[in-house]
RNA sequence: GGGGCAUUAGCUCAGCGGGAGAGCGCUUGAUUCACAUUCAAGAGGUCGCUGGUUCGAAACCAGCAUGCCCCACCA
């Protein structure tokens, strides 16, 4: 890096060198060392079929800051990688692109050859997103890449299957549940999403059996069920119908008796206060008509059209058959009214479709026994959420689970491990494959259906170790450290992995779940395909750098709160990259001659302050990297880096990096740029691994990689308070010069003459020996210091810092009004602090109550601004006297 | 119905018990000397409202308002 680089940084030329320089040296690679402490994380795995997304970018580059900077750290660190095989959304993309291309379904090639083709599909395109987080420059074990149809998890997946069920805690039903008519297939509750829709309450009249011009008026939403019904229920303490209790209707159109029944779930405020039992079609009915043993009569079929039951609507669409039966009611008078209504309608995760719920046979697990420990764990604080707020979420829902259904209608899964005897009725779940019945040597048959993805996503953590054979991998990395992933997944995935870890591992799966928001358009909307809102990362990066996508994603948000995606804020952290590239190559183009070993000369304030300002930095960020506080690490990492390092220090060294005569303060100045840069590099580069890297590479530095150089530790010996505040004083004092500089609008080539009145010796020696700040800094030349008591300059600007009077000559007369104006400014601003402080200090309550050093830090405020507003109060004066 | 989050500068957001902050935008000035993807200076805010706790509240508590989100078997 020199002069002849360009003085933009280019981030195509430095990310791939470093990507695959890292990874041929197999820098993330973990080998199992017992010995060694460990730092492990389990990827979220993303679908195969699936593409990066900003949400992706998100979660990866949280993921990789932590184990960058743990790595550094000397932890042996394990980020093991991978992909899901994604049952619904896989097969729906397959079955799409075959409708596309061969214009086929999956029913045309057969369960097996379709399977055949899934697999192509994954074999050609399940690289592409693990491609795709190496360009954002994730660190993961790519030696440890796992799928979740892989044959490892695949052994895991049926080894719990069949020990669920063996306790069990697996079980087979015919229940409600519910069902995508598009899909084809069962859903968990949690797959399908709730949705306000406005719709309608259809008022219908069914006629009392024998009791001529009497009726009973339901009100119903989906009134095609009403050929489904087979009861009417009524509240038992509801006065108005009791007297109908246990009667029959006759069911319209259809022509059905019904029996009228009193349950209590009713609510005898809502609608008519009678409801109509579909037990077939709805899942409340299912359990009315379990109590009063009501019998079922289907009239939706799977597919969402209506069946023979349904008399004269048979093979209409069920919505096609709400219309005509709606208007064959009314014709024949037995809609009363009818009321606008809103109310929720369940769509299926996948695919949008309305879910209808139907009796079928599934699988299911008993959640209640899993949920107990899976409580327990995050209770007593062995899981935490950060933010902890999640906590909430997760134990609500544990508290109310209900059983999952795990039973899929697909094709691309893991096969269900149980197999039915035709001959005798025998059911056989088993580890290994079945061929004949264990009963009666009959024939056996596969049961067809396919897992839930998130069953063997829920093992993620322990099966991707190599469970459940007992793996030097799982001694070393499970528990895992932390888990990273949005919120939208804590009920599918981690409380899943927490449940099935207790109850496999009796160990949690891993102790931290840090928890981040979603990333939003400009307008705050969710990124979506429809909206066509997205923002394709590998465009921001192929534009900007991955850095710069890096940098942006994890600041200016806080934990587990959304953020929006705005180009200016991209533009801002491609600017900083910018900025760290020039601000290197000014070090590196002032390092000629440089000899570490050479004598140097002692530090200077500069330097003090520099470095005592990077031990802090060093610390701060430590600290809120083990807080889960990235966004405000690397918010701090920018502020040390431009404005303390470039703003100031760079300035301030330059006149010892030009002045090649005094050889051992020149030294000084290149070993303390280099020392702190590097440092800087180290600290950054969890946030910003590549440009760190091509950066470290070019400094003086030992080692091979800045991926595996230790982290930066704070070194005590080198804060110094005092240089701190001394080197702030004269900020303060460069502040207020270039302040009236400007209103001056002296131009920046101009020098001025500068006059300051201190209050004691130290503060005269300070400036005296500082001088040249104030020369390069603030353009001063014939700096004069004298004493506050001095006489005071006549024709000057004046200004004022902590024990020093600032006071700028100029040539002809000021402009009095707008100087008067000026420091009136400055004297109301102060006035109203020392109000504030006074107000403080001269209360009783709080001499006595607030701890000292708040106390005395008050009084020296007081003391400084009463001081202040002398000066400024005497100049304002004097300024008066010459009018 | 239950729960959560948000409300701070024109915009997007940090801060979350002791002197109101950043980025972007805006105004003014600056280009041989690392960087105009830059530098310097500046304007701009009774921190949603009402109570309470406290010596002290933007921050903690309660209530309210507005917006967003999640959960729930609202026929």
């Amino acid at each position: 890096m020199d002069k002849t680089i360009s003085t933009v940084y280019d981030p195509k030329q430095v990310e791939e060198k470093w990507y695959k320089e890292w990874e041929a040296r197999g820098y993330f690679h973990a080998e199992v060392k017992p010995d060694d402490p460990a730092f492990s994380i389990v990827i979220p795995p993303p679908n195969v079929t699936g593409q990066l997304h900003m949400g992706h970018a998100l979660d990866n580059t949280l993921q990789d800051i932590l184990i960058r900077w743990r790595r550094m750290q000397g932890y042996n660190t394990l980020w093991m990688p991978g992909s899901d095989h994604a049952g619904i959304a896989t097969q729906i993309k397959v079955e799409e692109n075959l409708k596309n291309e061969e214009n086929i379904t999956r029913y045309d090639l057969g369960r097996e050859k379709f399977i055949e083709r899934v697999w192509e599909w994954k074999e050609q395109y399940g690289s592409r997103i693990l491609n795709q987080l190496k360009r954002l420059g994730a660190s993961c074990d790519w030696q440890r890449e796992r799928f979740t149809m892989d044959e490892g998890c695949s052994k895991a997946v049926r080894e719990v299957f069949v020990s669920l069920y063996e306790q069990g805690l697996i079980y087979q039903g015919s229940r409600i549940t519910n069902w995508c008519v598009r899909c084809h297939t069962a859903l968990s509750d949690i797959e399908v999403e709730h949705e306000d829709q406005p719709g309608k309450l259809w008022h219908v009249r069914y006629p009392v059996v024998g009791e001529d011009g009497i009726y009973l008026t339901v009100a119903t939403t989906r009134p095609e069920t009403i050929l489904g019904d087979t009861g009417v229920a009524v509240h038992p303490e509801d006065e108005r119908y009791k007297h109908l209790i246990g009667k029959e209707l006759l069911l319209p159109i259809v022509g059905r008796k019904i029996p009228v029944i009193a349950d209590s779930y009713v609510d005898p405020a809502f609608g008519t206060g009678a409801v109509k039992v579909t037990p077939a079609h709805d899942p409340n009915d299912f359990e009315m008509g379990v109590r009063h043993d009501l019998p079922h009569v289907v009239v939706i079929g799977m597919d969402g059209n209506m069946l023979p039951e349904a008399g004269k609507y048979e093979g209409m669409d069920r919505y096609a058959c709400r219309k005509v039966l709606v208007a064959d009611l009314e014709e024949a008078g037995y809609l009363v009214k009818v009321e606008e209504h809103q109310h929720s309608v369940g769509h299926c995760q996948r695919c949008h479709t309305v879910v209808e719920p139907l009796v079928s046979k599934q699988w299911f697990v008993k959640m209640a026994p899993l949920a107990k420990p899976a409580l327990d764990v995050v209770n007593d604080g062995r899981v935490q959420f950060v933010p902890e707020r999640f906590t909430k979420t997760y134990t609500n829902w544990l508290e109310n689970i209900r059983d999952w259904c795990i039973s899929r209608q697909i094709w691309w899964g893991h096969q269900i491990p149980a197999w039915y005897c035709d001959d005798c009725g025998e059911t056989i779940v088993s580890r290994t494959d079945v061929t004949v019945c264990p009963k009666c040597g009959g024939a056996v048959r596969q049961d067809e259906d396919v897992l839930d993805t998130w069953f063997s996503s829920g093992l993620w953590p322990f099966s991707t170790m190599g469970w459940p054979e007992d793996t030097a991998e799982l001694r070393q990395f499970y528990p895992t450290s932390v888990l990273v992933t949005g919120y939208d997944i804590i009920f599918f995935w981690v409380a899943r992995m927490i449940m099935l870890g207790m109850a496999f591992r009796q160990e949690v799966p891993f102790r931290h779940v840090f928890i981040h928001g979603l990333v939003r358009d400009s307008q705050g909307r969710k990124m979506s395909k429809s909206l066509g809102n997205g923002i394709d990362p590998l465009e921001v990066i192929e534009q900007y750098g991955a850095d710069t996508l890096r940098f942006m994603l994890i600041t200016g948000n806080t934990p587990g709160n959304d953020m929006r995606f705005y180009w200016e804020r991209v533009e801002s952290s491609r600017n900083f990259a910018n900025k760290i590239w020039n601000a290197s190559r000014f070090v590196m183009m002032n390092l000629d001659g440089y000899d570490a070993a050479a004598p140097k000369a002692p530090y200077t304030l500069a330097d003090e302050w520099i470095l005592s300002r990077l031990q802090q930095t060093v610390r701060d960020v430590t600290n809120m990297l083990e807080n889960y506080e990235l966004g405000e690490a690397g918010r701090l990492l920018y502020e040390f880096i431009w404005n303390e390092f470039c703003d100031w220090y760079i300035e301030l060294a330059k006149a010892r990096l030009y002045n090649h005569e005094a050889a051992e303060a020149r030294a000084t100045a290149q070993s303390v740029l280099c020392s702190v840069l590097e440092a800087a590099m180290r600290l950054l580069h969890p946030f910003m691994p590549f440009i760190t890297e091509e950066i470290w590479q070019c400094l003086p530095h030992d080692g091979a990689t800045i991926v595996l150089k230790t982290w930066p530790k704070a070194d005590e010996a080198l804060l110094n308070p005092a240089a701190e505040s001394q080197m702030n004083l004269m900020m303060d004092v460069i502040k207020a010069i270039r302040n009236m500089r400007a209103e001056l609008n002296v131009p920046p080539g101009k020098k001025s003459p500068a006059l300051l009145q201190v209050a004691t010796d130290e503060l005269a020696a300070l400036f005296d020996n500082n001088s040249g700040y104030l020369r390069t800094l603030g353009a001063v030349d014939n700096l004069t210091i004298g004493r506050l008591d001095d006489a005071k300059p006549e024709h000057a600007m004046t200004a004022v810092a902590s024990g020093v009077e600032i006071y700028l000559p100029i040539g002809g007369l000021i402009d009095v009004p707008k100087e008067t104006q000026r420091l009136q400014k400055e004297l109301d601003s102060l006035d109203k602090e020392i109000a504030r402080v006074e107000g403080k200090l001269s209360n009783a309550g709080f001499l006595a109550k607030a701890p000292n050093d708040v106390v005395e830090k008050e009084q020296a405020k007081a003391a400084e601004y009463r001081e202040k507003r002398q000066s400024i109060q005497e100049r304002i004066a004097y300024l008066a006297s010459l009018v």
